[in-house]
DNA sequence: TAGTGTCC
DNA sequence: CACG
């Protein structure tokens, strides 16, 4: 086992599982590194095809402001933001029909990454996509508008590379930070499941396909 | 506070 | 770090 130090609390003690490419982050935290590689052609071509469908759009916060990153959704529920707030839609306020449905592709690739480090019983209802351009980020939030916090959060990073902040369960608690990567995959939940995470400003990039990050972020939303 | 501009 |  290798400690990571991270300030006041010793935030994080960072282990390779049996799996090499399987670290647990915290309690009931997992990074799984070049997890999503697999099946990334059909995903991407998946991804083109629904985007057409519901585009990807910089909603605005409550508080009046544009986010960085660009969002659309795909499944039965969406997380959308506007000066009301924060909530879940089954519909697409831009083109007022439902989300994209979630494609196979999608769902088979967030059930297999829960599974792999415990939660056997994922059943995401709603996926946001998430496309940071360089230059986008998004600052330390919890995921706290879905009804089921026994459920995880499974994340996966396509393009360029980002890092991730993942903290406590307030907005001042010390955070750590990992590099994610092409492919990889983070799953929180249990005790982790509402701690504070975000995006640190994506930087000008390596030579990837894709000249920005696309970030699936997989929910049980609804009941 | 799922942001931003501004100060020291 | 204050601001809304």
């Amino acid at each position: 086992m290798r400690f990571v130090g991270f300030g006041k609390e010793k935030l994080m003690d960072l282990f390779t599982d049996q799996q090499p490419t399987v670290q647990q982050i915290v309690k009931d935290a997992y990074l799984l590194k070049s997890f999503a590689l697999r099946n990334q052609t059909q995903l991407l071509a998946d991804l083109t095809q629904l985007l057409e469908a519901s585009p990807l759009r910089n909603m605005v916060t409550p508080g009046g402001f544009s986010m960085s990153v660009a969002m659309s959704n795909c499944g039965e529920l969406g997380w959308v933001s506007d000066r009301k707030g924060y909530r879940y839609a089954t519909h697409d306020p831009l083109t007022d029909k439902p989300w994209p449905a979630m494609p196979n592709s999608f769902r088979t690739l967030a059930q297999q990454s829960a599974s792999a480090v415990g939660y056997e019983n994922f059943h995401p209802d709603a996926c946001l996509i998430n496309q940071y351009k360089v230059g986008a980020r998004m600052s330390l939030h919890q995921d706290k508008n879905e009804l089921d916090f026994n459920q995880p959060i499974v994340s996966v990073s396509l393009g360029l590379p980002a890092i991730f902040q993942f903290g406590g369960f307030e907005r001042a608690d010390k955070t750590v930070s990992l590099l994610l990567e092409h492919g990889d995959v983070v799953v929180w939940g249990g005790e982790s499941r509402l701690r504070f995470h975000g995006i640190l400003p994506v930087k000008a990039g390596q030579n990837t396909a894709l000249n920005c990050r696309i970030n699936l972020t997989f929910r049980r939303a609804g009941k």
